[in-house]
RNA sequence: GGUCGAAUGGCCGAGUGGCUAGGCAGUGCUCUGCAAAAGCAUCUACAGCGGUUCGAAUCCGCUUUCGACCUCCA
């Protein structure tokens, strides 16, 4: 594919992607609600798009990539009670409610640094966003889609339903979700069932709270989303992004409620990532299955019989495509241990390979390298296909280890081939796809001092021959978990693990 | 019950109507003082049953199994 394809969750069918502005995309991600530590399955929705980010710029577009922080907690009905889940945890830390929004807000930030996302270019919050939301719900109502009870504001979906489509993103149909419903309960105030708030009324026992036309209270769970991706990115705008769990109800509601205000349906193509599972089911707090960043790190869970780098956890997730289900599992992460070292090697490879100059062209090797180049970003392009790019990255790490042991005649191909394919290695491995060597985190100068001291010893005993000191300083260096490698050239390297 | 999506070799995972994805593990060879690494070669596949087709793991139907959403979730 020469351009840039995207499946759109709206059809289901993989579209020429187009921006609404030549040269711009507007990009925006529903980000997570500060309550408690980011999980392992958040950190694979948001690093699927902190791929869709980069890959967009390295296309040479201007992204503005909106991901904002939901600050205010959600009231939900759990078992005929309203709960809020950041003024519940307030609770349970006996701490400000705008204390947990911070120190959550932090944690989310430190993870998403170890695993080397980038920031987004805006990332709104809710809060900072009340104004915009009750003039949003205003409208809404102002065009007859939405009714105020006893404070709180519902939309009016049987009504908006019947002038537009309402639920095609999860392919619902309005009629047949009556038997799905729960019965009502007593204080339900709703008029339907599907109907949902977009403005909530609460009383002084909910710290947070905003006043509004129909008195103090929160707004709805789902309008935040819009009011920012149409303040920041405008009624239209190009990519709108989340997890698949949030197409129904959240997304199918910022569709309803854009139209509802302003007549525009919002977005052109949708994206939705799927789920990390753990044991074939998601992973989730509720289930009590999901783990966290640092316990994955650490290796410090029951599930897990190792820790397991921030990079390996990284080209691990991009070894599948992002709309398909990953399961988590020790002997996946394992092997994905070993690959992605593997690549990494490759990688640091590159500064110590050069062309010698002589060109003796094997026109096989040369269309076959200039193909590789090429298939970094034909797979790309085919709806962000990371795992077929990490393929051919695997494919030229063949060619840069063939070449730096010198297994292949680097004259075969010619000096402008060659420097592309380093080019690109590099562009994709580091820009695209994100990763970065892990090696050097473990020396600092002290330790390359005293290794090249350990391993001038070493070479003085190998030119006498005397192999049991040579092998006493690997084997002691290797309990230390640093490995010696003997190169063919007489010379020595070491790595750390 | 409704909606949607899966089922690929020992494991993980891409994928297209005809052309060996890749990684990990295994086997053989080369290189090497020995290792390690690396290179080359090689072995295990497309849930089952039908259908369409010159040709299907890929399209269609049925069956079985599994998952997601329908309540907060990335």
């Amino acid at each position: 594919m020469e351009t840039l394809h995207i499946t759109n969750t709206l059809n289901r069918k993989k579209e020429k992607f187009e921006p609404l502005v030549e040269g711009h995309v507007g990009l925006y991600v529903c980000g997570p609600t500060v309550y408690s530590t980011a999980h392992l399955g958040n950190v694979r929705t948001f690093l699927s798009f902190d791929i869709v980010y980069r890959y967009l710029k390295h296309l040479g577009y201007k992204v503005r990539y909106v991901r904002n922080i939901t600050d205010v907690g959600h009231i939900t009905n759990s078992a005929g009670d309203d709960v809020d889940s950041i003024g519940n945890q307030a609770k349970l830390e006996n701490l400000e409610p705008m204390e947990i929004v911070q120190k959550y807000t932090i944690s989310f930030h430190d993870t998403m640094k170890i695993f080397n996302l980038e920031a987004p270019s805006i990332e709104p919050t809710a809060t900072g966003h009340i104004v915009e939301q009750i003039e949003m719900v205003q409208r809404i109502i102002d065009n007859g889609y939405a009714y105020e009870k006893n404070g709180s504001v519902y939309f009016d979906v049987p009504k908006f339903a019947k002038e537009h489509s309402y639920g095609k993103l999860s392919g619902r149909n309005i009629d047949e979700q009556q038997d799905g419903y729960r019965e009502l309960d007593a204080q339900d105030e709703k008029n339907d069932p599907r109907d949902f708030a977009i403005w909530k009324g609460v009383d002084e026992t909910f710290p947070m709270r905003w006043n509004s036309p129909w008195g103090e209270g929160v707004p709805g769970w789902h309008l935040e989303c819009s009011v920012m991706s149409t303040k920041y990115l405008g009624q239209k705008f190009d990519i709108h992004g989340g997890g698949m769990d949030l197409k129904f109800p959240h997304h199918d509601c910022e569709i309803a409620q854009s139209i509802g205000a302003d007549g525009t349906e919002p977005v052109r193509y949708w994206m939705h990532t799927n789920m990390l599972t753990m044991n074939g089911q998601k992973m989730s707090k509720s289930l009590g299955n999901s783990v966290l960043p640092l316990e994955l790190i650490s290796g410090n869970h029951e599930l897990l019989e190792q820790g397991y780098s921030p990079m390996t956890i990284r080209f691990f997730m991009l070894q599948s495509h992002y709309a398909s289900q990953l399961d988590l599992s020790n002997d996946a992460l394992q092997a994905a241990e070993k690959g992605y070292k593997r690549l990494a090697n490759a990688f640091d490879l590159l500064d110590k390979v050069e062309h010698n100059g002589k060109e003796n062209i094997s026109d096989e090797e040369e269309k076959a390298v200039l193909k590789l180049i090429q298939d970094c970003s034909v797979y790309m392009n085919d709806d962000f296909n990371t795992a077929q790019t990490l393929a051919v990255l695997f494919e030229m790490s063949n060619k840069i280890n063939a070449i730096y042991n010198k297994q292949f005649d680097i004259s075969l191909l010619s000096k402008a081939t060659f420097d592309k394919m380093k080019a690109t290695f590099a562009a994709f491995f580091t820009n695209v796809l994100g990763l970065k060597s892990e090696k050097s985190e473990g020396s600092n100068g002290v330790t390359d001092g005293l290794m090249d001291l350990i391993l001038e010893i070493r070479k003085s005993a190998r030119e006498n021959k005397d192999w049991t000191i040579s092998d006493k300083i690997r084997d002691e260096l290797k309990a230390l978990n640093i490995v010696v490698k003997d190169e063919k050239d007489g010379g020595t390297t070491w790595t750390v693990g």
